[in-house]
DNA sequence: CCTCTATGGAACATCAATGTTCCACTGGAG
DNA sequence: CTCCAGTGGAACATTGATGTTCCATAGAGG
């Protein structure tokens, strides 16, 4: 075990594994590593031997959904002004964690897992909480019921993104529309 | 192989099988045979007798599906009434399909492999098609996805519901609320 | 009470995925 | 050119799921 000094080869490679794993377990979480090894134009050994085990790849995967998420959390200013209008960016900068969000839906992998130093589903509660302060948000709907909303209508917008058939900027504008009106008060 | 006739025993074991492979799959898609044998209390030989392959309980459980959808769509009229209207009622009513739901929307089981023979789908695409030219439904969303943001929207209840946190009154009312603001022109 | 249906469990063969070890090779850094 | 870090593949042991066979028995229904 020399210190973890990380050559350009060593990250690259890492990188094609992990990516690998993210978009062949979105469409199939119960792939095998054989699966991905093949996906990353990788052998199956040296997939074990970024990650020696099943469990070390999912980990790492929850762990860059965790990194992914908090820079979303970051870019959507989650913080800042009404918060529905919050919520509508949450919406276009999640849209961004592409296959993630399959397996963070799904649970193939789980929010809980990343710990909550993310601090995203934290802000998301916040803007949540701000938005129905501030009767951006409709009064009707309960938080989970808000933030549920929220989250399936990102994975249809994703899922519609993926198949490729509608153009992006629609699936944005439909997204963006959808959630506006069910949200809003 | 003798004529199928049916005894009430082989019947009601038959349906404790499926039942308890609806659940169990639907909580977890990779569940072992042994699993959901053991769910249905019943003994793994047991249900090979009844559906000697995977592939076999899988066309089951499917075949199950079809028959209810097709049940829902009787229910809930979609052929009566403005588009909106009945979408709506196609609500209420698919919520009554449980965990057959998440299998069907997390494409555990698929629509297609029941064949067009239900006629759900086509039901469901003419309500569509109807809600548009009388205009009930937005016509800034596409019927893809109209009919997409129905299913989410059914799925996210449907977790709710089983989750148990939150009365079973207050879901169906969100949903209701909820889909009608989305879709409604 | 008797019979036959339906069942559960033990035992077994098979198979795919997993994780490990070893070795040969290749291409880029020095 | 020379090393050697990084890689791929073959081979192997292990494990869990699967599907099959066989047998003993419980219990519903006559």
């Amino acid at each position: 075990m020399t210190v973890e000094l990380e050559t350009g080869t060593r990250i690259r490679t890492r990188k094609a594994i992990l990516d690998a794993a993210v978009r062949v377990l979105a469409q199939e979480p119960g792939a095998s590593l054989g699966q991905i090894a093949d996906a990353a134009d990788v052998g199956r050994t040296t997939l074990h031997r970024y990650f020696p085990d099943r469990a070390d790849l999912l980990a790492a995967v929850t762990q860059e959904a965790g990194h992914r998420l908090g820079e979303a959390a970051v870019r959507a200013r989650l913080d800042e002004g009404p918060g529905l209008d919050a919520l509508l960016r949450a919406c276009q900068t999640c849209l961004t964690l592409g296959d993630l969000l399959t397996l963070l839906f799904t649970e193939t992998i789980s929010l809980e897992a990343c710990g909550d130093e993310d601090g995203f589903s934290r802000a998301l509660d916040d803007a949540i909480a701000r938005g129905l302060a501030d009767g951006t948000l409709d009064p009707r709907l309960s938080p989970a019921w808000l933030q549920g909303t929220l989250w399936s209508s990102l994975y249809l917008a994703w899922s519609e993104l993926r198949e490729g058939t509608t153009p992006p900027h629609d699936v944005v504008g439909q997204l963006l529309l959808t959630v506006r009106k069910a949200l809003s008060a």
